[in-house]
RNA sequence: GCGCCGUUAGCUCAGCUGGAUAGAGCGUCUGGCUACGGACCAGAAGGCCGGGGGUUCGAAUCCCUCACGGCGUGCCA
């Protein structure tokens, strides 16, 4: 348990015993079983910790607040607690204030943490896979794709340090309609030079950008004229591999220089190969799913989501009106849809690899896959409308100079994601995208080298690089880092001092609450108000100079918020540099 | 039409499962080191929290409704 929750916890027992016996006494009605409510205030002028419990319990008792809390207060036992004082305040709060050993303990069991400062066992036991960007091999990847792999990546790096057993994992969409575009757009280029480029009309629906041309001349340069008379399908197939070859390579690359590693890239021809896809689809006919119908293969989409919406509670007029439709798994042409596969993919997942929980990071243009997928798992027996969590991330909307740029790859005009990492480091990318998933981001390419200077990142890291700076001058005069119990740290009573140590101890909940909502983003918050709080301590606090036990206890503080600046900083994938 | 997401300071965004005077950063203005890193700190200005109703002791937060913006509603992926 962290020093966040201990001290919640005493605020709600201590608030119990004094009700129980203020009821003994006489003073306030029995059998109130309100659960006190623990606040930490904004202001500290109004407690460390604040208790609801007599606003929401006055009600029940037919009493005024403040009076409520009067005889709770008068029974209230702080000894042997982390509090010194109670008081009451507005309409009935009641505030609770920390004394020292609070403080003394939370460097204390920082320090005992070390690394592993802010893991808990909130997921232990789970395994959970993270699915994040999947972007189609068929040419570079954009912005979009950007966000999604800063945001997958610190997600399972979050859900780790909550406890669980996490998988990161790539889908390559290597098969169907989408690479059979590719290779026709590759063959259009291709043709068109070595006939030249009026001879050759390009598909209007194909992949107009450069990357085809460049792979179109690379292939035409490997292989010369050999696929200009060869069987069509022989050609579709080199061309594809040849651009496949090169493109998931260097999606690797480019991710990796974001940090991204994945434990897995799982090919979806490999589901087709194998037979998986097939096998899928017949287990859903099996249980009665599917049906013909103008030579296609259904699946009941409208069905199965209509039972899921009745035990959801929806009334039969609310599911009318959303016209449910069924999908196809396998077209008339024989061949499965994307959708057959993705079925296939994860009931691969759950059913051969055995996770608990899949999270999938999709861009918000997929939410209509969602019940369906879920749907089709809850078919298979699989419980997908528990187990599988899509997180929806909104779109990167690009702009330059006010004006909206389009980020398809048909047209061609996609800022890709290397151009990205060559004009801004990769600290203030990860930190600039690691935001909150559902909120709709606006990135001014005009603005993208001055965000150089605005990223909060480097506010991050300058407190991180300062602490290092002041670590070494006072090493240079004899003063080393002691351990916690070797320093006073009863001497830290200034309000930036706790206001600091406040801050450090909230690191644990932080990352817990991330993880409870699938939003990262909660650590790029907490770490600039870690930062602010440490530059507010340094400022007013010297610690050179100082007496020796009070320089002593300030410099562990320092290096304690050194520590967890660090911690913070590797969880989301940003470096914390020692000088700057 | 229907569905999902959004709307908070000039701009980019917070607001922790309903709490006290709605907060940061950037931008603007005013101050602060012969002292551990001024990439910092202190202060000021700037808000009908998109509009309207409702629930509550209490609503930016929950419910209803309307407006605006983004996305979706394929035998595409």
């Amino acid at each position: 348990m962290n020093m966040i929750q201990k001290a919640k916890e005493q605020v709600q027992e201590l608030t119990k015993q004094a009700y129980a016996v203020a009821v003994k006494e006489g003073l306030l009605p029995e059998g109130v079983t309100v659960e006190p409510s623990v606040e930490i205030p904004k202001d500290v002028s109004n407690g460390d910790y604040t208790t609801t419990f007599c606003l929401a319990a006055a009600k029940a008792m037919k009493m005024n607040p403040r009076q409520v809390a009067a005889a709770l207060a008068q029974h209230m036992t702080l000894q042997d607690s982390y509090f010194t004082s109670v008081e009451i305040a507005g309409p009935g709060f009641m505030n609770f204030r920390l004394g020292d050993k609070w403080f003394g303990d939370t460097v204390a069991a920082i320090e005992a943490a070390g690394e592993d400062y802010g893991c808990s066992d909130m997921l232990r036991g789970q395994k959970i896979m993270v699915e994040f960007v999947s972007a189609n091999p068929t040419g570079p990847m954009h912005m979009g794709n950007a966000r999604g792999g800063v945001l997958g990546d610190t997600l399972a790096s979050v859900l780790k340090k909550s406890g669980a057993d996490v998988w990161r994992e790539f889908y390559v969409n290597d098969a169907g309609n989408q690479i059979e575009k590719f290779a026709k757009s590759l063959e259009a280029r291709y043709f068109q030079i070595i006939k030249g480029e009026d001879a050759v009309e390009f598909p209007e629906d194909g992949y107009h950008g450069d990357d085809i041309r460049e792979l179109a001349q690379l292939f035409y340069e490997q292989e010369g004229e050999k696929y200009l008379d060869c069987d069509e399908t022989t050609r579709h197939d080199a061309l594809a591999q040849f651009g496949l070859s090169h493109n998931i390579p260097k999606m690797k690359r480019d991710l990796e220089r974001y940090g991204i590693r994945y434990d897995q890239w799982f090919f979806e021809s490999s589901l087709h190969e194998s037979g998986y896809v097939a096998d899928t689809v017949a287990a859903l006919t099996a249980q009665g799913y599917t049906y013909e119908k103008d030579g296609a293969l259904w699946l009941k989409t409208a069905e199965i989501l209509t039972k899921n919406l009745r035990e959801a509670g929806k009334s039969d007029t609310d599911i009318e009106k959303l016209a449910l439709k069924d999908d196809v798994l396998r077209r008339a042409n024989g061949f499965y849809t994307y959708f057959a596969a993705d079925i296939a993919y994860h009931r691969n997942k759950f059913a051969v690899r055995g996770f608990d929980k899949v999270i999938n990071i999709w861009g918000a243009d997929h939410h209509g896959h969602v019940a369906r997928l879920k749907g089709a798992m809850d078919a298979l027996g699989l419980d997908g409308t528990h187990r599988l969590d899509i997180v929806l991330m909104q779109l990167v909307k690009l702009v330059r100079d006010g004006e909206v740029v389009r980020m398809s790859k048909r047209t061609g005009k996609a800022i890709s994601l290397t151009d990205l990492l060559d004009e801004i480091p990769v600290d203030a990318c990860r930190y600039f995208f690691n935001a909150k998933p559902e909120t709709q981001m606006e990135f001014d390419l005009g603005l993208a080298v001055r965000e150089d200077s605005e990223n909060p990142v480097y506010y991050v890291q300058y407190a991180h690089a300062r602490i290092c700076t002041l670590l070494k001058a006072l090493a240079a005069e004899g003063y080393q880092v002691k351990d916690a119990a070797q320093v006073d740290l009863t001497v830290l009573t200034a309000a930036e001092e706790k206001a600091l140590i406040k801050q450090l101890a909230q690191y644990p909940v932080v990352v817990q609450l991330a993880a409870r909502d699938y939003d990262p983003s909660f650590i790029n918050r907490y770490l600039t108000e870690l930062a602010a709080a440490f530059h507010k301590f340094y400022n007013a606090c010297r610690i050179k100079g100082e007496a020796e036990n009070v320089l002593l206890a300030r410099l562990k503080l320092a290096d304690t918020a050194r520590a967890v600046l660090k911690n913070g900083m590797t969880l989301i994938g940003c470096s914390a540099p020692e000088k700057m």
